[in-house]
DNA sequence: AATCTGAACGCAAACGCTTGCGCAACCAAG
DNA sequence: CTTGGTTGCGCAAGCGTTTGCGTTCAGATT
């Protein structure tokens, strides 16, 4: 039915270990035999059996990434950019998509991936005990996004200086009264909301505004979810003048309740966000860029690095670079008075 | 080091392939024993190893998804669905990205997958060689988007039907200059492109409207490639009054383009799009709207039950229900001669 | 009481590779 | 012509499961 490793030995006339060391370009196989044998294992279309070689050998090629909500553009560039650089260095890379609690929990208890991967790479940072897990399975670990971990190398970015520059822009411009849409809420314990709300008290305390309460929204990192926030802060006694969302998905989600209100951007309300989703251009967003496709382009690589040099010492943690781009839907705030 | 079927066996005083049936809930064990044997592997913290049992028994319990351009919205959603039917069912997904030519001859040439996967899904339909290649297989196959193909459980829609209501609706708000941006090139080779495309000629001819080629431009279904073919459609000696994109990405593109030439929508250009991506309802772009989670949910169910089923037939096409979403970018065209 | 029947379990042979070791055959050096 | 060292290859023992078959033993049947 399928063809092993023992056709090709027996259709080239040598022994099973030839063939493997032969294919797998080891040396002890004279140049002629080898080519041979390449040849007649490509005449019989022979692909060695992985199960049958990682039991033997105990690698597996095989990466796991275990990322949330792929369908997200976040996630998707960097699941993308990541796996380009898996496949290009013959590794594959099994899958888990852990949006849901349920299947987030079921993954961390049951992990699947064990004797299955040689390495993990994280999108999103996981929690104390989901890193301890992780690390129980003895293998190479790396998160794309986040802070630092022990025992993982991450590769993310400094979100309280982009979230800083983002408000900072807002105070800049004349506003006083600047809201924000965080993304705090869903299973994910990740620093990155902590560190952008932390940000964001700071520059309003140093530019001397007292924080309010009612000027917070929690928009759970969707369209949907912004729009709700944004909804929500038009609501308050006396609403924003600026908005500082936490992703760019939550700012067009606060444009969309804009819109619905009849309230002009910049005219009315400022609008900035954060990670220059693909489509920001397009509505003119103002906003906080980072490389999303290059962390995962750099977690993945330095995964693959720590795979080929076992000894050397991982780094803790890479920072990418970010920037404020400015474009449409930030002014300063019209002058007092004029409703 | 690692813990073995062995080590359970000797801790629990049985066989080892009791604790083979006693933990894949074979009969031939005594509900005592099982206990047992439970409580001792999860004590141990016993996974199976996954080369071992598949090289063992040839079932993999992993699927192979074949995708291009995972980072964009519509195949990364497709495969947030698809994914999560697998894993509920206890199926790993091998993930393969198979954006440049060069990655994709790659995988259907060297077919990474024998021999690692019982079943592939693809999303796109692949074209002739690619399918043969993928049959040879010998495992149950199904895509994602796409028409019918040989050996193939599709999940899809009627493209056609789609393009007709959105020109159609062109046409019937009065617009005579009708342009479309086409989403044909790239390494694909599927039916979509050229089946909208010729409902737009169609509905043209049906409405008595002269085609004009200067109207027609690639936009590659990216958001530039989209600001590119409308801006290209711009510079015709007589440009449209309205334009069917092929895709939503490419619709926004559209909207930039006629954004930064100081031109109105719908009032001076009306823009209608496909797939009702997730953010057009934040840019109120009227789209022809298709389940895109719901046809990877689909397709991943079918191969699962032909998994479960091997003797019945699969359904070798099911077409998934689209309709027309009327938002803001569409109206009758200016009034002759007001400009 | 002798026989038959299942149920419950163990034995051992795969599954298809990898790899340490052994063994020729060859070459160059003494 | 003997040594010692390479080089090229085969042997066989794993790797950790699954599974067909054989065995044991308790209980039911004559």
């Amino acid at each position: 039915m399928t063809v092993s490793i023992n056709d090709v030995a027996r259709a080239a006339g040598v022994s099973a270990s030839t063939v493997s060391r032969a294919l797998r370009g080891r040396p002890g196989v004279s140049d002629e035999v080898r080519a041979q044998i390449t040849a007649v294992a490509a005449r019989l279309g022979y692909t060695a059996s992985r199960s049958a070689s990682s039991l033997a050998s105990g690698r597996t090629y095989t990466i796991g990434v275990v990322a949330p909500y792929i369908g997200r553009w976040f996630f998707g560039t960097v699941l993308d950019a990541a796996e380009q650089v898996f496949s290009a260095a013959g590794y594959d890379v099994l899958l888990y998509n852990l949006g849901s609690p349920e299947t987030r929990k079921r993954f961390f208890t049951k992990l699947p991936v064990r004797k299955r991967v040689d390495a993990v790479l994280s999108l999103l940072i996981p929690d104390e005990d989901e890193s301890a897990a992780l690390r129980s399975l003895g293998v190479p670990l790396a998160a794309a996004v986040g802070g630092p971990r022990p025992g993982f190398t991450v590769v993310g970015i400094d979100d309280r200086a982009g979230a800083e520059s983002a408000v900072r822009h807002l105070v800049n411009l004349g506003h006083r009264r600047i809201g924000m849409i965080s993304g705090t809420s869903g299973p994910l314990h990740w620093t990155t909301p902590v560190a952008r709300r932390q940000a964001y008290l700071d520059v309003l305390a140093d530019a001397g505004i007292e924080p309010d309460p009612a000027l917070e929204a929690d928009g759970e990192y969707t369209v949907e979810g912004g729009e709700r926030a944004m909804t929500e802060l038009l609501a308050a006694s006396r609403p924003p003048t600026a908005v500082f969302a936490q992703s760019d998905e939550m700012a067009m989600g606060a444009l969309r309740a804009l819109r619905r209100h009849r309230l002009r951007v910049p005219d009315d309300v400022s609008v900035v966000g954060f990670d220059d989703h693909e489509l920001s251009d397009v509505v003119g967003l103002t906003t906080v860029a980072q490389p999303v496709a290059g962390q995962g382009t750099e977690a993945a690589r330095l995964l693959l690095r720590q795979l080929d040099e076992p000894g050397t010492e991982p780094p803790g943690h890479v920072e990418m670079p970010i920037r404020l781009v400015l474009r449409e839907t930030t002014a300063p705030p019209r002058p007092r008075g004029v409703q």
